[in-house]
DNA sequence: CTTGACATATAACAAACGTAATATAACATA
DNA sequence: TATGTTATATTACGTTTGTTATATGTCAAG
């Protein structure tokens, strides 16, 4: 008899508008409040889904990361091995809205998870699976996968972080993300002779 | 005949304070309050130096970058241009207490940069420092300077984030900046054949 | 329809914030 | 030592926050 709502969908909702507010405000502004207006509604219905802030946000960053995960694991089923780890770096970067809402999404937690461990853990989890995936696209590859790895996670995470730091917009935004672009090419060129 | 004290030596105290509860606690504990118990007093005196928050925190910001960049200038002034080059990189890294606390500082800051132009445009007039050094270290080394300093640039971000971000301590933490410096030593072996 | 459980909105609360105003303490000069 | 400016502490104010409590709305089943 009572009113019924797809839980998980309006869940996911409140998510979004988490990502959208922290993209776009900063994790600061990403109050209850905030985040309930982005929604549509009051804090009212949004803590009817989430008991408090810190288990909406978690979930924002949990999100953030299966997303990205489940689009990494596509990208990486076919083609050759050099043609997969290439696919796999490029989705990684931040060249498209959805990617680069990702990124600040991501630098705006890494800031956040200094003080909190759940954060940290959620972080950390994300890395150990990243981190194999590269590690298996790199096996037939490279003779030293594991350090190869390092120095991979290290150039994406700094590629990244050099588009979503700043406020790069229109064609500047366009240009750096051309650059990134190419110097991920460049490294990767010694994979590909 | 007032009473007078060393008005700058006070505000770098005040920022000192500001960077231990920002690197300890994070961006969003780092109140009025907060910085000036750290600091042992109290607002009023707080208030005394720095007008409001926002002045505080990008003088802090202003500050770190400052700090940092007069390490490398000196590093960068002895040996042969490799040497110059690793000595500025590994100065770069956050190998020990201090550095580590820049790096946690700044990853606060790239936070909170996402809304806040006066933070994003300090980051930027450091960045192009950063950048400028590098490629005057480069030029001797490498027949693409620019190209290279991009490459690099994002090497020793993803490397000092890969450090900065997670919870590291104790053993954990000094093998994770061994495998950083290694890492780092790794790369550049290309230009010491 | 009526009903009753769930969804959502509204309202209220204490706590913490930035900031400003005010009061006290300290000290260099005269 | 007396004085007056500066440094610091104390207090207070208006906002905003997270959270909780209460009221209103909504819809499927009987």
């Amino acid at each position: 008899m009572p009113k019924s709502v797809d839980v998980e969908e309006k869940r996911a909702e409140f998510v979004r508008a988490s990502w959208d507010v922290i993209a776009a405000e900063g994790f600061e502004a990403a109050t209850m409040r905030r985040v309930a207006s982005e929604a549509g509604c009051t804090t009212g219905s949004l803590t009817h889904y989430f008991a408090d802030r810190r288990s909406l946000l978690i979930e924002a960053l949990r999100s953030a990361h299966f997303q990205a995960g489940e689009r990494m694991g596509k990208v990486a089923e076919e083609g050759s091995p050099f043609e997969r780890l290439h696919a796999v770096l490029l989705e990684s970067l931040p060249l498209d809205s959805v990617r680069m809402r990702e990124w600040k999404v991501w630098l705006a937690f890494w800031g956040a998870s200094i003080n909190d461990p759940a954060i940290a853990s959620e972080d950390a989890k994300r890395y150990a699976e990243w981190r194999a995936l590269l590690e298996n696209l790199l096996t037939p590859l490279s003779q030293d996968p594991e350090h190869e790895a390092d120095l991979i996670i290290a150039l994406v995470d700094g590629l990244g972080i050099g588009l979503a730091r700043a406020g790069f917009a229109g064609a500047a935004l366009k240009r750096k993300q051309s650059e990134c672009e190419a110097a991920l090419n460049r490294y990767l060129g010694k994979f590909n002779d």
